[in-house]
DNA sequence: ATATTGTACTCAATTTGTTGAGTATGTCAA
DNA sequence: TTGACATACTCAACAAATTGAGTACAATAT
């Protein structure tokens, strides 16, 4: 019944922590959430109408004046029954597809600086990213000492997207490096 | 009428150096393809139906005994054209979509060590990836100083591969020495 | 005054990915 | 000799993800 979900899980386990609206999940997916979960704003509302439907979330709308009304979630009992079924069971790890890849598996066909830029516009985004993740770091988790359980596995996802990106950072250099002595 | 077959472009690529049958592109993306793009078999055949329906790769039946028949495809001028224009567009970074983090969100619910036993589970298997794809690395490329461009290319996915997977053994160690700490 | 961005959603079409079954044969080990 | 595994594919059904359009209003910038 349950089986491949994983965006409705990762739904659930976000309201697990605090009640949210599908926009303010969208923009919390957005930012935090995209190191180990992206998912677009219609994933996210045609998700949450199927959870709301199975019972796993509530809503209550929130009238607003001069603002569109807001659909809040809260997670219910079932939805936490769901999320202690799942947790328990193995996960395998994701699925890579990186264009990028393919692209320097092809990158013979043409000239080599079509690949190099590519390469180092890609090092830059990351880079950025690293950034953008570090600042969140800081912000929520100031003191990495005095952290809670449930603070240290929150940090433990963003320490996550820090190191991920910073791999490509890494790799892109490693890759612009050996590339740059052909003259191609 | 090209836009969103990044499969199809993998299996391009791959065509691009050398031809395969649909078995043999399966199992060639079951372990180097595989550090940079999945693909079920299913998947790979149905794509090689699509491209040779567009023209994009030929096919050429050979009959064997004993054993069922072999189609190999190699991949057409029409295929390197759509290659080529396709490479010089810009590729966005990989969607992250990783169910073990969604976990150690939601890991509060059951008792700490459900969440470190998938962590321990977890840095094996990367483990183990690291040392598959350190072999193939030094099968292919004993000599990194004598490389060709093309094997430049081929040798910086693995490199990639290696650094993605490394990076998860140490995510996972840091992971465990911090969720150790409870005794929840 | 007009354009852009932000809030807050819905609907539909298409592509992509997964799951499971089915066909047919050969080799190797218990 | 039975069963597992490898070769080499096809077909069908379903689930998930992407793309693009549309609704409606407000605040802010040019």
């Amino acid at each position: 019944m349950f089986n491949e979900m994983a965006l409705a899980h990762t739904i659930l386990a976000t309201l697990g922590d605090e009640s949210y609206s599908g926009y303010d999940l969208w923009k919390k997916f957005s930012q935090s959430t995209k190191c180990y979960w992206q998912a677009s704003q219609q994933q996210i509302y045609r998700e949450l109408g199927k959870l709301e439907k199975q019972g796993a979330i509530a809503s209550e709308v929130i009238p607003q004046e001069g603002r569109p009304d807001k659909k809040i979630y809260r997670i219910t009992e079932q939805g936490i029954a769901i999320l202690k079924d799942w947790l328990v069971e193995p996960s395998e790890p994701m699925a890579i597809r990186e264009e990028l890849l393919v692209k320097v598996i092809a990158a013979k066909l043409l000239p080599n600086s079509v690949i190099l830029q590519e390469i180092k516009r890609r090092s830059q985004i990351h880079s950025q990213q690293v950034s953008a993740y570090k600042q969140i770091l800081q912000e929520k988790f100031p003191d990495v000492d005095k952290l809670s359980y449930e603070q240290k596995c929150s940090y433990l996802t963003l320490r996550c997207g820090i190191r991920y990106e910073s791999t490509w950072v890494d790799w892109c250099n490693e890759a612009i490096e050996l590339l740059s002595e052909e003259e191609k």
